[in-house]
DNA sequence: TGTACATCAGTGAACGCGCGTTCACTGATGTAC
DNA sequence: TGTACATCAGTGAACGCGCGTTCACTGATGTAC
């Protein structure tokens, strides 16, 4: 049994941070295996190969913020306590991990696609905050798709530059300011 | 003499064509040439290689993304003008040529530590906009970066909605909308 | 408790493949006289 | 105008390298009797 029982959890934590450092592509399997300090075939007992370590990643994370978005919305129907909440989770995630953050953003471009109808997905959940917030006459236009966009680009843009140094973090320290401009951008 | 005299021009739009559609490490010299109808060696007499043909099609654009914008902030000093002409700039810029906004979006994680202090860069330019806003008592808080950062999530969201196909396009119809929402999210 | 066996995380060498790049060569075009 | 030479975009075969993956083997741990 494992010598070191903790062995695929190293692999996870370290080839999430390569991945958000450096990109999935340009992370190696040796990367990787150096990082976690094992031999490269050790990861083959863990994953089925890179592509299903990097799937492993995106679908399971992706997924639990879908599902804590969705605790949100069952948790109030006001509004604007709704957003707020939403931010605070966004932010509190982005500041905790920003490793699974940025690979989440990194990698959405060549996993997105691989998301089956049926998964938990927090564009979906966005969509359905808004949608609720347009049927109760509290926001503007009747497109819901396109305030989820203007919300989420509210917050993840400056997320993405405190990334990349432009702006400083934490992004928790921003969040009332990012939940008021989503309230004043999209309510009517 | 060149006996196709376009073909720098048809290695830069193929290229472009692809780096969007599948990210710049997923496409190969190969697919390059191929579309470009010529052998890969071909490249080599138009670029000194693949990272300098990425690098080319990024500074380019990026900076003529900055230069756009600049001859916006010279033409006028009026806060909501400005921000009507940089959406109009951005939703244009974005259906005129989706490639090209997608490889500028996806190339940024691998290009963005190379740009020189001295480069134009658009960030800048949005900076300047909101600074001035700050400054004229316009915008709320103090912080041109943050706002510089939701101004351009509102934008460039939408648009990654469209990529996808959760958003209908073209942007340009969403413009007023978007810049409505800039408004309200930034000024005080 | 001791012995025999099954399990399985781990090693490290080797694998084939496809990548970006190089290179000797070609031939069409431009230039000098 | 004709001839000799220079230029250079293009070819296609070959290159080395590093990637993800495989595999025979090891040895520590768990289980049966």
């Amino acid at each position: 049994m494992p010598r070191h029982p903790d062995t695929k959890q190293r692999i996870e934590r370290v080839a999430l941070g390569l991945f958000a450092a450096k990109g999935v592509d340009a992370t190696t399997t040796k990367d990787i295996a150096a990082g976690a300090e094992i031999s490269e075939g050790a990861i083959y007992r863990h994953f089925e190969g890179k592509d299903a370590l990097i799937w492993h990643l995106f679908s399971t994370n992706y997924a639990a913020l879908a599902g804590h978005l969705d605790e949100i919305l069952d948790a109030t129907d006001d509004f604007s306590r709704r957003v707020e909440l939403a931010v605070d989770l966004f932010c509190g995630m982005f500041d905790r991990d920003p490793d699974l953050f940025r690979f989440i953003l990194l990698a959405q471009h060549g996993q997105l696609d691989k998301v089956p109808d049926g998964m938990a997905n927090p564009v979906n959940s966005l969509e359905r905050l808004f949608r609720d917030g347009i049927d109760a006459g509290l926001c503007r236009g009747d497109n819901a798709t396109l305030l989820a966009g203007i919300a989420l680009g509210i917050v993840l843009q400056p997320a993405t530059f405190i990334i990349y140094g432009r702006l400083d973090g934490p992004l928790t320290a921003h969040a009332p300011s990012l939940a008021e401009a989503i309230r004043k951008a999209v309510m009517s």
